[in-house]
DNA sequence: AAGGGCACCAACCGCCCCCAA
DNA sequence: CTTGGGGGCGGTTGGTGCCCT
């Protein structure tokens, strides 16, 4: 390619992530701190760019992510503001805080786009648009400054809401996504399964079949606590002989995931609630503090309200929608469900 | 049963922005 | 004001598993 790559080093490992260096990472993260990421491939002695640590943690091990199916009400919020903003993930999983933006990507260009293109296809035998591609161009930049306004409003709504946080335990996004289901098994490999097959590997003695059978249920977010469990019961019989992270503690690295996802369940309907997390210590209530703190602030948005603005967007959208072009899409969403 | 095609998704690449020096 | 480095973001790719013939 043209330009050398951000990590020129010789060594550099690439491709997919091994749990133990999963492992290393999150232990590394939980005493430091998210950031500088610069430092972290020679601190922990990974082979990796700190580019690639940075996205492992951001997209795969980074508490309070849901991962899995996503249900009718996410596809609708996606659908809706991919109308609006376009292909800006980042700005687009700001309204989904469990969702990562990579996530949203790989599920619009992979089931979303399709569907669209499917439902387009036959919107085209009735009504022809030819002209929607054209403004579609013309209306970049307003669409850009549509989301500036839109990230306002969510700044706007973080700050107001960031006061009553520590006082509304129930989080007004947890109900909806815990009322609809995950269908289907998941079939994805979270970062919890992969660490739990490593800690199974290392447990010469098979795991406690209580902690693998709490939930016998296909929904993924269940599986995803029954992983975590696993790891969590485990985490006592981690010795540094056996792994390759002797600077780690593991009670450290099982109090990081069994709270950090155990938290994060439909029976308790919040994120990382503050009551819910006792025995966190210093250096876990400092990851929490620093990491969580913007999945709890993102969640904090009421999404009743965001979703208030959105749909009123498109209510007040005709004159919009003509200057940007994206009626189309907005068209689409409407009577895709 | 085998292999070719397809779908999915984790991860990489490169551009851009921001900020500190 | 300039510049260089770090981090964020979006597009793209490559590997893997599933399905169909």
């Amino acid at each position: 390619m043209g330009r050398p790559p951000c990590c020129d080093k010789i060594g550099v490992k690439k491709g997919p992530w091994t749990p133990e260096e999963d492992i290393i990472l999150v232990s590394y993260i939980q005493q430091h701190g998210p950031g500088n990421w610069r430092a972290v491939p020679s601190n922990t002695g990974l082979l990796r760019c700190s580019k690639s640590c940075r996205l492992r943690w951001t997209n795969y091990l980074r508490p309070g992510i849901k991962r899995g199916n996503f249900t009718e009400h996410e596809e609708k919020m996606i659908i809706h503001l991919q109308a609006l903003l376009g292909n800006r993930w980042a700005a687009i999983a700001s309204y989904l805080p469990e969702r990562t933006d990579n996530d949203i990507k790989n599920y619009w260009n992979t089931h979303l786009r399709k569907k669209l293109k499917k439902l387009q296809g036959n919107d085209e035998n009735s009504t022809t648009s030819s002209s929607s591609q054209s403004n579609f161009s013309k209306g970049q930049w307003e669409r850009r400054l549509q989301t500036d306004i839109h990230m306002a409003k969510k700044a706007l709504c973080d700050a107001l809401s960031l006061d009553k946080s520590d006082h509304s335990p129930a989080n007004p996004i947890i109900p909806i996504l815990a009322q609809q289901p995950v269908q289907g098994s998941s079939s994805y490999a979270s970062s919890a399964e992969n660490i739990s097959k490593l800690l199974q590997n290392w447990m010469k003695n098979s795991p406690k079949p209580s902690q693998l059978s709490r939930a016998d249920s296909e929904n993924s977010q269940s599986s995803f606590n029954n992983n975590l469990s696993i790891g969590s019961g485990s985490g006592s019989s981690l010795s540094p002989s056996e792994g390759t992270i002797s600077a780690t503690t593991p009670e450290g690295f099982d109090s990081l995931f069994s709270e950090s996802c155990n938290a994060f369940t439909p029976e308790n309907n919040a994120i990382f609630p503050v009551e819910s997390k006792p025995n966190l210590n210093a250096e876990n209530e400092f990851l929490f503090q620093v990491e969580s703190k913007s999945s709890l602030e993102e969640s904090q948005v009421p999404l009743t309200l965001l979703e208030k603005w959105l749909f009123d967007d498109a209510i007040n959208a005709p004159a919009q929608e003509e200057l940007m072009g994206i009626g189309m899409g907005l068209g689409l969403s409407a009577n895709f469900f």
